[in-house]
RNA sequence: GCCGACGUAGCUCAAUGGCAGAGCAGCUGAUUUGUAAUCAGCAGGCUGGGGGUUCGAAUCCCUUCGUCGGCUCCA
């Protein structure tokens, strides 16, 4: 009997029946193709098994996402092979692939240290030379539970004994080597070419903090060495635009023993700081938004009214004055719904837009700190809108297209996220539905394709998050949009409707920076250093030749001045290269070098970070042009 | 908070139980310089803090603070 089988070129073909997975692999394979898996109508498939009927078969190498995973997926069964030989005490957690690399997690008897990982990459090494096959073995939920039971796998069990009961128990075995694992991986060990283990780290069995904390090894797998050192290489040059790094360079801001969590902005990153709020200020008085500011520190009762002190006191700073407990402020939102309430509205006053430029306090675990991207204190570009519930489509989508306005100006990419609601919650099921829909809704009609955070809302309401991609392809929530029909149920607001009779408003908490200190992290990191002119911290640097030409290259320094231009005269006793190296090294946009030549034309000879010498102009030519190059925030 | 690693001059790093050092940055002087580093000299330290072992500690042990990589959490 013949089966027929569609290859992905299209082609029909027909083999006998009984023909597996491997068999078409082999056939592949010796055509010189680097495969790593076969996917059997869509669906990976385990390479011994037989072909069905009528299928349509696709190879699929490491450039593929499927074909990368099964690679790397096989790299994490060498990493756990090679501790188990190492360590034959040791019991065995999860060890998925993941993006760049791998990971397993292990419970070793005595914890290693992250020197050993070089006796395990060794030992990995030789059981990649043994060339072992990788066979599936089909098991019974009996027959594993006693497997796994006589090894002492205690996680595995764990993981056997929640499997639905018709879920076939599969497991894959390499030489001495057997791992619970639902596959499909390579034919053998020997085809793990180029791996690297990079790390080791605590990891929390199943991600929960009650459960005991494992020893995750990190590894990254590639299918050759070249690939594998690109990969490395790469990782060295993100390195080298660390914001913590760069911070430190640049002279933009410190982190300090005295306040862990707090930073301190230097000039540099104030400059910055400022050309972002300047910015912000301008488009939100331009989107009809007035701003206001409200006290850092305020009294317990207001933290009992807004929900805070049931739901987000573990977070929360506390002091003591006149014998009466207060609250450091950990959101804007309470000072925000005094302010409106301060006063009676009409519905014709609404939407009111009330914009802060809050600092909050958090107490963020010790353990999460990282640069200016996790702190304790930072600074929210925040607002409430309040509004009529016939508004709030209409809001939140102005809402969207003011962070589109600003990502775009930054020139990010972005991804938007739908958050639902969590277990601690206020307010009934169905509100929470009635606002989820909502906002589902403002996406939909705009066509934003958007993933769905189950149970990841604020307390308060289910939010819209934007998460912004740095250079290392890490995201990060800046923006987020939250719908929050509890405040004002809370803080009694209302406003006077066309009936003449009281109703409830509701409102929106949104940020479009998310915290600056997380954004400046964000755009050092983004730019690697080289501001835009619009925000670099010096944006050109004076660099007279020779003393002869000190004075002229002060004339040119205070007219630039007088434009409003962030600029440097460097007449120190140096030649003129040195200069120049010290002016590219801080990254300055712009070197206007003046010589004898350039003193008696009144021109500059102007030499940019990236583009070089660009000769001589007229000091009003380039004055008009960086005028505009900072108008137009040209990146 | 938990797991692992680390903490020496402003920065990057040496010194592994026996006198704490280099490069860059800084300061002083000479040099008058044309597009990424001129030369010479000087200064710079309670080796994160506290305790212990030792004749002797940057080095070994304990403790505490901080940092880094993760986990959990989040803007």
């Amino acid at each position: 009997m013949q089966i027929k089988v569609k290859l992905d070129n299209g082609k029909e073909a027909s083999y006998p029946e009984g023909t597996t997975c491997m068999d078409l692999y082999r056939e592949k394979a010796a055509e010189g193709k680097n495969l790593t898996a076969v996917l059997v109508d869509g669906e990976e498939c385990d390479l011994n098994a037989p072909l069905p009927e009528d299928s349509k078969v696709e190879f699929v190498d490491f450039e593929s996402p499927v074909g990368a995973k099964v690679y790397r997926h096989s790299a994490s069964h060498v990493l756990a092979h090679a501790v188990k030989r190492l360590y034959p005490q040791v019991k065995l957690g999860i060890g998925p692939a993941i993006e760049n690399g791998v990971y397993y997690d292990f419970d070793f008897e005595e914890p290693i240290s992250s020197d050993d990982l070089k006796a395990i990459e060794k030992e990995m090494k030789k059981i990649v030379k043994e060339k072992l096959p990788i066979k599936r073995r089909e098991m019974s939920r009996e027959e594993a539970i006693a497997f796994f039971e006589e090894k002492g796998e205690t996680y595995k069990l764990e993981l056997i004994n929640e499997m639905p009961e018709d879920e076939v128990i599969s497991c894959y075995e390499q030489g001495d080597f057997i791992d619970l694992c639902t596959g499909p991986h390579l034919p053998h060990t020997g085809m793990v070419k180029a791996f690297k283990l990079t790390s080791l780290a605590g990891a929390y069995w199943r991600g929960d903090e009650n459960n005991p904390m494992l020893q995750r090894i990190y590894g990254t797998a590639f299918p050759n060495k070249d690939q594998l050192n690109e990969y490395l290489a790469m990782l060295e040059e993100a390195k080298k635009r660390d914001h913590r790094k760069l911070g430190r360079d640049l002279d933009l801001f410190s982190l300090h023993e005295e306040g862990p969590g707090f930073p301190f902005l230097h000039n540099n990153g104030n400059v910055i700081w400022q050309e972002l709020t300047d910015f912000w200020r301008q488009e939100h008085r331009r989107a009809g938004y007035e701003e206001i500011k409200t006290p850092l520190i305020l009294n317990r009762s207001l933290w009992e009214q807004s929900g805070h002190w049931d739901h987000f006191r573990e977070n929360m700073y506390f002091t003591n004055i006149d014998e009466q407990d207060y609250a450091v402020k950990p959101m804007n939102c309470p000072g925000a719904m005094l302010v409106f309430r301060s006063k009676m509205h009409s519905y014709r006053d609404l939407p009111r837009r009330i914009a802060e430029m809050g600092i909050v306090h958090r107490h963020e675990l010790s353990g999460t700190l990282q640069g200016l991207l996790r702190v304790r204190s930072f600074t929210q570009d925040d607002a409430h809108i309040f509004m009529l519930p016939s508004q709030v489509e209409q809001e939140v989508g102005g809402v969207i297209d003011l962070m589109d306005r600003f990502y775009s100006i930054f020139g990010f990419t972005y991804r938007v996220e739908l958050s639902t609601m969590p277990e601690k919650a206020m307010g009934t099921k169905d509100m929470w539905d009635k606002a989820t829909s909502l906002l589902e809704r403002v996406l939909q009609s705009r066509d934003i394709s958007y993933r769905l955070n189950e149970g990841d809302g604020a307390f308060y309401g289910p939010k819209i998050d934007f998460h912004l991609e740095d250079c290392m392809g890490r995201s990060w929530q800046c923006g987020t949009i939250q719908l929050d029909f509890q405040m004002p149920e809370k803080f009694d607001l209302t406003y006077i409707g066309e009936d003449g009779e009281k109703h409830r408003p509701v409102v929106i908490h949104r940020v479009i920076y998310g915290a600056m200190e997380r954004l400046l992290a964000l755009l050092i990191e983004h730019y690697g250093g080289r501001f835009p002119v619009w925000l670099a911290p010096v944006q050109a640097s004076v660099i007279p030749v020779t003393d002869r030409t000190h004075d002229y290259g002060r004339q040119v320094y205070e007219k630039l001045k007088s434009f409003d231009f962030r600029v440097e005269l460097d007449d120190r006793n140096e030649k003129v290269g040195y200069k120049i190296r010290e002016a590219q090294v801080k990254k300055v946009p712009y070197m206007l070098v003046v010589g004898d030549k350039e003193s008696e034309s009144g021109e500059v000879a102007v030499r940019h970070r990236d583009q070089g010498d660009l000769g001589a102009e007229e000091l009003d030519a380039f004055i008009e042009k960086l005028q505009a190059e900072i108008e137009e925030k040209r990146i």
